[in-house]
DNA sequence: ACTTAGCACTCCTGTCATATGAGTGCTAAG
DNA sequence: CTTAGCACTCATATGACAGGAGTGCTAAGT
């Protein structure tokens, strides 16, 4: 029993009513709206057929088909048609690039914004992570008497800076040699890379500067720990409840007892495929709570560089044409625009 | 018909009860948990009479009261024993700030968590805004040959800087005189306050550095808008979907509604009396989506400053006396530690 | 005058039986 | 191979009904 053209069909035609109106879909409906030009009777037959090659399955006796979780990836794969953005969503979203205040951390949330009302999904976005980004330089910059600025720049072009009151006596030719110091055995390096022993030999070389070093070190760390525990950004939460599947409040507590850990989420995003939108589909994603979700993600860089991924996050009867349309030029898009002209 | 005392203590005990069990008050569930001396008849004689006062109400015929709006004010201004925290609840949140790294935005973070998972209740917190803040220095910081970063501080202590990218031709010198002016013309205003026209003197003064000075509004502007837009954090959209009233789809989404949009959060916030715990409840909120809630919020300060506010949402029945330990204790604590040594 | 036992009344909630209708699977004829 | 026809299944809606929680009122007790 092969999956013949007539079976594609009337997959695809499960698929899509079923997307559309989130009920299970009979071979009557079928017959009617899809002008396939048999009776009912035959698909039934073929729905029979598909049910016996695991793509469908029906909730119940008397109830009609649902794709199931193969369903849809075949359906992905094979007859899904591409859809694109009409004009007027491209202009929707090549304003949020073209306004002048081009902070990175305003686009980030307009883009999220803007996506949000594009679908009625979830959004996730993460944010550049320092975790990969080799060190480009450190700064330690006089500001007052006994305030210092430290600035940690990446190879990225990723810019985080930092206030640090300076012990009294400090003289700025000590500030100049912590700098230089820092910098030959920092540069070059990932953050993860900075090991103890680096530190330590850090240490030895700087004995003198001991309690200046501390804070610096200090915010090295502070650094590092803000740059693992954060960077996911999230909208929608309001715009999934509208989903039909969510009308029960089990689904609800289900979903937001997973989107509020931001680690779940990141390892969700973090399967993305860098060179091509990613969809995984169900179980595909691989943790349990989000076994009835799918998710559609791609990445998006700086100058070549991947710097984090934008998401969305809807049932598996979610729009998938719609929401690779939609992932591919946001995030096509968003790339562009951080590698001109963005300022830190 | 006055509130004499024996109706005082039937209105605590029908806000206490329902507090506790989120069920309608029966006169004779009264008269047995509560040792008032009396039958339940004589408590439905009480009952009554608190009903004609509007301190409580009865959701059908047959069922028991609840309080009303009016009821829990009475209740909070009058009736509430104060509520202290446990010392391993104070232990708790002492350890959000005796870790190392003081990075602020790490501590809010990690005072969302720990409040959340103290309550059952949504956590609100405004961020240190720049509005009101006046500005102390706008430093232009040499980077590279073609870039510099530019830093902006507060006389609150919050420094925020951003890098940009230098017009070709640039020389120190004339970065240090486009600081000058910036400083002059700026020093002491609040961001509200640097208006058009004072951005217009600046152009006058500045017109031959017309391209670098057209960045560095830009950033402010950023800066600003940043600063208007952002500054809301929440926690525990989960935490609340515990409370039995959440069991009704509605009353999810009608929470989702509002706690997406920043801007209602903050309103919400804003409303904060500066020098005591401040509780609003239900319409008191003023915010019709949110008169079935109540709020329980304070300012945290740097330094005597107030920079922002902690607030607990949920549903009007909640425990008002240990929101009020709460919040209190967390606002007292952070303001301590972010006066000492926070880096920023 | 206040308290309280007793009881009628209200109204919510859960259960059960029944009817309805959508949808399938199968059979037999085209 | 297709399809009309029909029996069968099962979810869903409806209404009747009982049970129970709680009140309000009355009348008797203190």
């Amino acid at each position: 029993m092969g999956i013949n053209i007539r079976k594609q069909h009337v997959l695809e035609a499960i698929v899509e009513s079923h997307i559309a109106t989130a009920e299970p879909v009979s071979s009557r409906s079928i017959a009617r709206k899809y002008r396939l030009g048999v009776s009912s009777a035959t698909i039934r037959n073929e729905m029979s057929d598909l049910e016996e090659l695991g793509l469908i399955e029906q909730p119940h006796t008397s109830a009609g088909r649902i794709p199931s979780q193969s369903g849809y990836r075949y359906y992905v794969d094979r007859l899904m048609k591409n859809s694109s953005l009409t004009t007027q969503e491209k202009k929707i979203i090549s304003s949020i690039f073209a306004q002048k205040a081009k902070a990175i951390n305003n686009i980030i949330q307009r883009t999220i914004k803007t996506v949000t009302h594009l679908t009625d999904y979830l959004v996730l976005l993460s944010w550049p992570q320092l975790e990969n980004a080799a060190l480009k330089k450190i700064k330690v910059l006089p500001l007052t008497p006994d305030q210092s600025l430290m600035v940690i720049m990446t190879e990225t072009g990723w810019v985080e800076s930092k206030v640090i009151d300076l012990p009294s006596g400090m003289t700025p030719d000590s500030l100049e040699r912590i700098e230089n110091v820092l910098n030959t055995h920092f540069q070059g390096l990932t953050f993860p890379q900075i090991s103890r022993t680096i530190l330590h030999s850090v240490y030895d070389e700087l004995l003198k500067q001991r309690k200046l070093l501390d804070r610096i070190m200090g915010i090295v760390e502070a650094v590092l720990q803000e740059n693992a525990d954060e960077g996911i950004f999230l909208g929608g939460a309001y715009n999934i409840l509208k989903q039909p599947e969510y009308s029960d409040i089990a689904a609800v507590r289900n979903l937001m007892s997973f989107i509020e850990e931001e680690s779940i989420l990141r390892s969700i995003l973090q399967k993305t495929n860098p060179t091509e939108v990613t969809v995984k589909i169900g179980k595909e994603i691989n943790y349990d709570p989000a076994a009835k979700y799918s998710v559609v993600s791609a990445v998006y860089s700086i100058g070549g560089n991947v710097v984090g991924s934008i998401g969305l996050l809807g049932p598996m009867r979610m729009d998938y044409a719609r929401a690779i349309a939609i992932i591919e030029y946001i995030t096509g898009t968003l790339s562009e625009t951080l590698s001109k002209d963005v300022l830190y």
